[in-house]
DNA sequence: CTCGATAGTTCATACCAGATACAAAGTAGG
DNA sequence: CCTACTTTGTATCTGGTATGAACTATCGAG
């Protein structure tokens, strides 16, 4: 996003003390060896900007906290042979990703890469669910004990309250309000962080994504209904209450269909999976697929109605994406979902519901990764985001 | 807006030096004497968790620098008098509302306190309007030579581009893409910043406003267009190419009138000033007046036409800031424009058609200042934006 | 006038990034 | 092998900055 610089932030009520370019510089020295696998701390210093020797110090002080490692000598034409550091395999973060039908957990290092991830079959008592999964992570780390656990990372196909995240409420799942992280917190002794997929994978994106951070982008989850979780200024975009991103929501159609949320005609009512079924329903005069994973592989197969259908919903999905568009002008959206598996079938009609937006430049639309791994990354997320902070929880202090 | 605190911030090529605190403890103390305006040292202290030393020599530095200045002492139960800090009186900042009906330059004090205030008539030439506009400011200048000028800010009813803000894109004023903002630096010497009039507000209601900063919010500018200016995680949401906030662009009737951007049925095209004179036609079957203003007067005479088209334009405008708060979830919707010299008139139906989101908590909406005051106090946080940086233009370091 | 309280300043200290010199470790060429 | 050169990484000094304690200034109450 190409804002103009701010020289003031409105840093009201937050001073800053001698420590704070430390760890300001930390983070940034964190980050470029995230980003960048293999880097000197020469690179770092010609990147950044800081001097060789400030770099030194930082990186010193993130080995001694187990934070990143020395790995392999690198090879120049000339001169010494750079060290490169590399984030310290060792360390590892949980990821649940909560989904109606195939909730997965798995390890994965720092860097976002799924080391090992098992599927949890969910009964349907939400007591008993929750057990479930805290049972599985359980033995994933048991399994794993050679790692050094930062935290766990829950994706959820709902919304949590607030900031504190302690509550969330996932109608699709049946799931009554309840306290899953301070569960989790007390089974496992970890740092619980959750949110709802959207947002994390609004932040996968800039984490793991290619993007760099600077840019505005908006997720799409399309799934039972149409969630969204937007990245500005350098922020998830949470909202009051953290109810920000209910594009879903949105009246699109006056006189549409009643909507979950009370209201008519919201924008998922139109977009959704569960719109595509019934799209095809109505299109076919029969009986629609139980699942839409079914649905769009009667589309691939060729089915007529499955593929009218499709062009249907993919109309719908492209008119709120434009709405989207032309709210925030992201330089890019990301659409997560099943849809993903198949995107070729959708993207055509999405696109060319796009270029009637004839003001702003559209913004590219481009499927996230496809199956659970979009989702596992996201919930590992949640856990970076909390960054290489001073203290460090899982280890003592160096 | 209640979003968790995020210890990492994605500063990622951002390094700082060992005088990043200073520059963030000025912007802290800076603000709080603007702020609360009879503030002590030591109130500084307590509030912002700094020292009283460390309070002693930014306080020093900012006086030096002409930000600041002493003022009354106070009195207190026991103890040592408080000498009261205030803003700098003697310095100015140069604000213009362009406007296509009417246009004001006027002078305002640091804290957004109008001093004096000039109408300009504009000639139909882009030219010679610019020029019409450029001497209105060198006179109100010279006739208030007591002051120091820090710079010059311009709400515009247009889009500016990208950060830069070197050219205007303004459809309603006739005006072609231009390089104002150069052109008016070149004649009087300051720095020029301008944004439109929806942006400016935002930015405004965060620095003179009651909010304290830490709240998202949408300023929506009802005019013969709807710009939506958007505040969110401490920075104004600017997008790809300065294009976020098109909200009135936004297609709300597929089958809707065709809208100047191309498109059909936006939301501009149903709830803007012109819409509400479009209503009165096709209600009263007679022709509308020819200026919003008028309209409004008549429906607060009583006339039963021109209270119908406000009604169903509030409806309209209603349904607009609904789709505002599913999709942002903003702490407030700040309304500017015609609509708020009676606001009385259009808030019962905007509240009615917002009471039917039932799935966040439904923001306050509430109008600005009345009259040209929002959009002169915008033009001024335009320039107060900039903040007190340390290399001040407009006079030598000290 | 003295005591206690509050505002504001002075100064020694510690933290931090920058700058510079230097050590380490490689290549190229004679 | 030796020298010149290049690049990486470290050591150390310097200057900017906030902190915290001690100190001064100023006021009201008894």
């Amino acid at each position: 996003m190409a804002h103009a610089p701010q020289r003031f932030n409105f840093t009201r009520h937050q001073s800053a003390s001698n420590r704070t370019p430390r760890q300001i510089n930390r983070n940034l020295v964190f980050n470029l060896i995230r980003i960048h696998q293999l880097v000197s701390r020469a690179d770092i210093a010609r990147i950044s900007g800081l001097q060789r020797s400030t770099v030194s110090l930082i990186v010193e002080d993130l080995i001694k906290e187990n934070w990143i490692m020395e790995g392999a000598t690198g090879r120049l034409p000339r001169g010494r042979r750079p060290t490169f550091l590399q984030l310290n395999n060792q360390r590892a973060v949980i990821a649940v990703d909560v989904h109606p039908l195939r909730t997965t957990v798995a390890v994965a290092d720092l860097g976002g890469r799924i080391i090992a991830q098992n599927l949890v079959p969910l009964p349907d008592d939400s007591a008993k669910a929750i057990q479930a999964i805290t049972s599985a992570v359980k033995k994933l780390m048991a399994a794993n004990s050679d790692k050094s656990f930062d935290g766990i990372g829950i994706s959820l196909p709902g919304r949590t309250d607030l900031g504190l995240q302690k509550l969330i409420f996932a109608p699709n799942l049946n799931w009554p309000v309840l306290s899953l992280k301070s569960r989790m917190q007390r089974a496992t002794g970890l740092r619980v962080e959750m949110d709802n997929v959207a947002n994390a994978c609004a932040l996968s994106e800039v984490w793991f994504g290619e993007s760099d951070g600077t840019h505005d982008l908006v997720v799409v989850n399309v799934s039972e209904g149409i969630g969204t979780g937007i990245f500005a200024n350098g922020h998830l975009l949470r909202g009051e209450d953290g109810m920000a991103g209910e594009f879903g929501h949105v009246q699109v159609e006056p006189n549409g269909l009643m909507c979950g949320c009370g209201s008519r005609g919201c924008w998922e009512t139109t977009a959704s999976n569960r719109a595509g079924l019934r799209y095809f329903q109505e299109i076919s005069k029969s009986e629609s697929p139980k699942t839409f994973d079914v649905l769009i592989k009667m589309a691939q197969d060729g089915d007529v109605s499955a593929l009218a259908a499709i062009e249907k919903m993919s109309h719908a999905l492209g008119r709120g994406l434009r709405m989207i568009a032309s709210a925030l002008a992201p330089s890019e959206i990301v659409v997560v979902g099943e849809v993903t598996t198949a995107w070729y079938l959708f993207s055509p009609s999405v696109q060319a519901e796009m270029q009637q937006n004839s003001l702003a430049r559209s913004p590219k639309v481009r499927p996230a990764l496809e199956g659970n791994t979009a989702r596992l990354r996201s919930a590992v997320a949640l856990v970076m985001n909390e960054g290489p902070v001073e203290s460090c929880p899982s280890r003592p202090k160096l």
